[in-house]
DNA sequence: ACGTTCGGGACCTCCCGTTATT
DNA sequence: AATAACGGGAGGTCCCGAACGT
């Protein structure tokens, strides 16, 4: 129940977007206060008042907003696109991030999955397995029988996100389009299959 | 108290052995001194004659050997045996470690790719590309075009790298078994296509 | 649950008594805002209208309540009773408290006497005198010279405070049934010598 | 500015040594790294290294330092004078640093059993409990039965304490000079009695 | 080479005093 | 008058890198 919320922006979301962009960065682990006060501008103060739970509490937070808004955006794309087109979108969310980030911001769900806190940890298990479930409730539309789209699913989920990895890694977004060919090309012809 | 006093390398050794298990648990911007130095029972005055570049020498060099190990065990497994057979006995590496700490060390490479240093970064993306020319190779000698084992082998590692990242948030390696099944099936079927 | 809707001076009243406690239980400097914030109920914007002096004043008023009582109560046992029965009577009021808080609530004024603030210091010696003043009164009433009286006035207030010093070391009252018995003793002989 | 005068001890007796004076003027609750800092000369990596517990552990081996000190001091002491000469030594342990302290510096047993710490609480508790055994031992010898010296000796720490902390109120030693006063005359006229 | 100690700094926690809002 | 929010800062923990003394 929110009490009380700035019209504005506010403090608290300005931490949280910090806080997001830091562990997509830097990891868990790594995102300190100092860095989150920086990129939100906020004071010390701040941070007892808006997170009691200090900086576990933020760094969960965080994870859990960034999770529930990738849920969202990935519900939205497959509901409005065929399985190709909404690969291809999925992607895109994260090839611009990377080029404006020379290719440091990664997932923030595969931060969450790879720190070292078990709050964190449970959040990533979550989303993977929404997505997961969405995918192959698509798949099933087109045709895919469960068994098979649940397969086919947790493949497309893995080879996308280690996908990033690789485009971390080797600073070039080509990993997530060869996939994304790959993947695109085994839902259309899997069902019929 | 001589805690060990192996006249070749030991102390080195083991301060890389240690290195490469906190990268695997903690990531490369979490892996501390303090705790290498208690995985490795070394002192502190032996880290600056085997690593006088500091910390960021200590994780290269744990990364080096992590990277070159794994390079070696895949040329290994690919050499003796078929695709099917190999995927099943990279995965296996993985398993096994998994059960052994409660799935918290994951891949040093998706660790080093992840962090925050530029040289392990540029580490991570040698293995990569050194795992997808192997794997693709394989996949030529086997019938399939150089073009779509290209692809493919793209698709092998970071499907297995992303497989890996799900079974850790999960606690589980069932996302290791279902993606190796989906990835054998398709280079079975695929090179003949 | 209406903590306190006492329309004068409820809130107030109730962070000087939360500060007391905290006082004799952490001592002068250890009480924080906060602490008196959290027994009292109240929230921080009210502490500046109240104490606008911050906390020196709220610690300096608070100090000044407990031995204006304490005062008071030492004042009324020796109104009503002879030298022995008194004397029980004023351990007696420790003995509640540090029964009910595992001896960790001690005597207000020794917190104050030993605060690092010279403004309760000097309450303290203020409350010291008075008792000592009251007391060889009292003998003095009882035949004891007035030089006989002060000496062993003096005598029994630091007993008095270092027996119950003794007890909440000791976690046991029987310090404080000691030194009584003793200073009973001492002065119902003590006048006729 | 003596950054370092500890041609012999070293870092950790200094830390000690600072700590114990920081205790004793401010509490055990109110000593902080800082000032032992500051009074010691050390620098913060010091802190860590000599004590891994922490301000914990650096607040329990102060204490424990002192109490042993003042153990050895109270039965030197005893071992060398009559009950009278021996309680004048004791108060004349504390009249010098009372002075040099202007009434700031206590005894470090008394903040021992008024702080926070459940560790600091007990050694103050087994000096009290050593004080009274050897002051009563000495009782005996000079006549006193076992009963009545062990009254006697709780009655003797507790007044010698709580005239301490008289004297830290009132700025003054008298309450220290009065009640010796009159301990030396009960321990001389009580055995006989 | 290796063990011990040191010096400085980064980080999290938490607190005090103030201001804007109602 | 009371509440939420803010701003700055101190305290404790812990770590890195270096300088010693073997």
């Amino acid at each position: 129940m929110a009490r009380k919320q700035n019209p504005d922006a506010g403090t608290r979301a300005a931490m949280i977007t910090g806080a997001i962009a830091s562990i997509r960065e830097n990891g868990v682990a790594a995102t300190s206060f100092a860095d989150v006060l920086a990129r939100s501008g906020a004071s010390r103060g701040s941070i007892y008042h808006h997170f009691p739970g200090g900086r576990a509490q933020l760094v969960e937070d965080a994870t859990r907003s960034a999770a529930r808004w990738l849920d969202r955006e990935i519900d939205r794309i497959l509901e409005t696109r065929d399985v190709a087109g909404a690969l291809r979108a999925i992607v895109d969310l994260w090839r611009t991030t990377l080029e404006q980030t020379d290719y440091r911001s990664g997932c923030p769900i595969v931060a969450a999955a790879l720190g070292p806190d078990a709050g964190t940890r449970d959040i990533a298990a979550a989303s993977f397995t929404a997505w997961r479930a969405v995918i192959a409730s698509t798949l099933i539309d087109d045709g895919a029988t469960p068994e098979r789209a649940g397969s086919l699913a947790t493949l497309v989920v893995a080879a996308l996100e280690g996908a990033l990895v690789l485009a971390q890694a080797e600073r070039t977004s080509r990993p997530l389009d060869v996939v994304v060919d790959e993947l695109v090309a085994l839902c259309d012809c899997s069902p019929s299959a």
